[in-house]
DNA sequence: GACCAGGTATTGC
DNA sequence: GCAATACATGGT
């Protein structure tokens, strides 16, 4: 991974809180830190073992790329466009919350609710910025507060899973050792959690990489470029390829023309 | 205005 | 099981 490629992860849809500024840094929080990267400010990010965790540094990428371009060339194709993604070990509960939020929404605003949310509740972060909003913080909100920073119908969802997490009816360190069903089960229990947004938890917040979300993109990319294949079949990583295949699929929208998005997401 | 955006819950067949 | 519909909101 270089700077250069940094973007293929940060704005690759897996997490809402990086931007690039105008003179093309790099800047976001996580855990509770800010952090700005520059060209210069790269190369020691692996001294720091909470960043060098939140980027997978550890991770050989390169053997799992080789494996899923041995596997199918469309699977290749969508490896080579991007091919500098990684998937980041960002917080369980941020993950969960924005990925509640993400339902029948796009990214850009999706973005600026988690913004605001980060704002209104979070707490001051190290370095600048807020912290994402702990648990507790969004639990004590009221509906009509988050609905007022443009949560619409997904407010008392997120209020809801605030609730469970800050309680510990809803426990991220069991989740993170029960096999992947099980998991996805504890999820799929809260109010307005489904199949997907349960997996975008487990792939994005607990770091389990054969967890797939199937969003309409994805949906389509099955259809169309992986026809008979199941998630299964990408093999124990299928998250990453799922992050590859996602990716590209947003950025080649003419694959689909031809198809009726049908088959799974209604939001009007 | 209609249509869409990383879905989910509810209802009716 | 599976299709249809409501759910808020902002951008094109």
């Amino acid at each position: 991974m270089d700077f250069a490629a940094l973007g293929q992860t940060l704005a690759c849809g897996q997490c809402f809180r990086w931007r690039k500024t105008p003179d093309g840094a790099w800047e976001g929080v996580a855990g509770g830190r800010f952090l700005r990267l520059t060209e210069k400010s790269f190369p020691r990010l692996p001294e720091d073992p909470f960043w060098a965790r939140y980027f997978d540094l550890g991770r050989d990428y390169g053997a799992i790329r080789a494996r899923f371009c041995r596997m199918d060339p469309a699977l290749a194709r969508a490896v080579r466009y991007a091919p500098d993604i990684r998937i980041l070990n960002q917080d369980p509960w941020e993950a969960l919350c924005s990925f509640i939020l993400s339902q029948c929404n796009n990214i850009r605003r999706i973005r600026g609710m988690v913004a605001r949310l980060c704002a209104a509740y979070g707490e001051p972060a190290r370095g600048g910025g807020h912290a994402f909003p702990a648990p507790r913080a969004l639990a004590a909100a009221g509906e009509g507060d988050l609905r007022a920073l443009g949560c619409g119908f997904r407010a008392p969802y997120v209020r809801e899973a605030a609730r469970r997490v800050a309680c510990g009816e809803l426990d991220f360190a069991l989740l993170r050792r029960l096999p992947l069903p099980q998991a996805r089960a504890r999820l799929t229990a809260l109010p307005g959690v489904g199949p997907k947004v349960a997996d975008c938890a487990l792939l994005y917040g607990l770091h389990r990489l054969d967890a797939f979300p199937a969003d309409v993109w994805m949906k389509r990319a099955m259809r169309t470029l992986f026809p008979g294949r199941d998630p299964a079949w990408f093999g124990p990583y299928a998250g990453v390829a799922q992050q590859y295949v996602f990716h590209y699929s947003r950025n080649h929208p003419e694959l689909f023309r031809r198809e009726n998005a049908g088959a799974g997401a209604r939001c009007s």
